[in-house]
DNA sequence: GCTGCTGATGTCAGCAACTGACATGAGCGT
DNA sequence: ACGCTCATGTCAGTTGCTGACATCAGCAGC
């Protein structure tokens, strides 16, 4: 047992999650999210780099698994299908309801400097993704290209996935959004 | 003539970029800036929405003709195909002295805030060509990944021109990426 | 049990990005 | 000559973010 509260992350987080959602981005003050975690604007800068980075926690931990994810993958694949199949292990981490991510999207969606945050967070998912293909022997040009279509199948078959009212599983969404990649690359 | 010394906003593009180059972004006051073009940092602010966007002016026109260019593309093209001449249009606006662009792309990746500010650029040129092919009868889904992956061979294009030494094409480059995205899609 | 170290937190001062409100002043049309 | 326009200046204020130092519960070693 700690001698303070323990959880002071976790509490920063939710305190932000439900201040953006109720407020919005900008109207939240760092201060105002310290307090309802009733901690200091101080130790929240301890906690996270920045004011936006406190919605992207989990996002080192769902990229190391899509990268454990591509270095198991069959090596009997392509390149895209090893990079496709490993995004699709994102599915253990979001799980079946898309109710908690889509909640966080739409806070995302609505701020364009979370929008950007997101879209850097992504790069770096291309980047390990990359450099895992390198690692299964892939050429680095062919390695990035992969690794970018990937993502984007990822990003349409997710969007995809939050909007399904249906019980959608995401991997049935990648699969799909493969495919529609597949035919328009053809050609 | 004005009553001000003219070309404000040019002489604040330069001097960001000077004072960017020489201490690095951070390191930079956009009382700095405003200083060395001899205006006020209220100025500044009023020609550009904040301190990244003044190193990101031309990427309205840059969008624009990108868009033009994809309406007046041949209708037979495939979308992928119509997107990536299009994106080639933009050859025009960098010319063949990859000097400039190479300097400015070198500030950028120094920064992550302006590699933030760059991938939501990109973002931005995606949903432009996607609204464009949508227009050309194609498909959403299709049209987004299309207009993705056009970015995407721009992009490894792009990076490969700002590399090469000898007065490689960008319009060769980016036909030499689409080539590996095919390569790496097909299957 | 005392001691000293550790590590998360608090406190405080300060810089720099950005904004709103109002003032200025040269040119332009009438 | 008059007043309007509009890019710029001036000023005060908020907020994000940082460095330096203080605090203080627990734990290790004696």
């Amino acid at each position: 047992m700690g001698r303070w509260v323990p959880g002071a992350r976790g509490r920063l987080q939710r305190a932000a999650f439900d201040l953006f959602a109720e407020r919005g981005f900008e109207q939240t003050t760092v201060a105002e999210i310290a307090a309802r975690a009733e901690l200091t604007e101080r130790t929240f800068f301890r906690h996270f780099a920045d004011k936006r980075e406190v919605l992207f926690a989990g996002q080192e931990e769902l990229t190391a698994r899509i990268v454990v994810a591509l270095a198991e993958a069959p090596a009997e694949l392509s390149a895209l299908d090893a990079a496709v199949v490993a995004v699709g292990a994102s599915a253990e981490i979001f799980g079946d309801r898309p109710d908690g991510p889509r909640a966080r999207q739409a806070v995302i969606n609505a701020h364009p400097e979370l929008r950007e945050r997101e879209l850097i967070k992504m790069e770096g998912l291309v980047a390990a993704l990359s450099t895992g293909l390198e690692g299964r022997g892939v050429p680095g040009a062919a390695a990035a290209l992969a690794a970018s279509s990937a993502v984007a199948v990822f990003r349409m078959a997710f969007e995809r996935w939050l909007r399904s009212d249906d019980g959608r599983d995401l991997g049935t969404c990648i699969r799909e959004a493969l495919g529609e990649l597949r035919a328009v690359t053809a050609g």
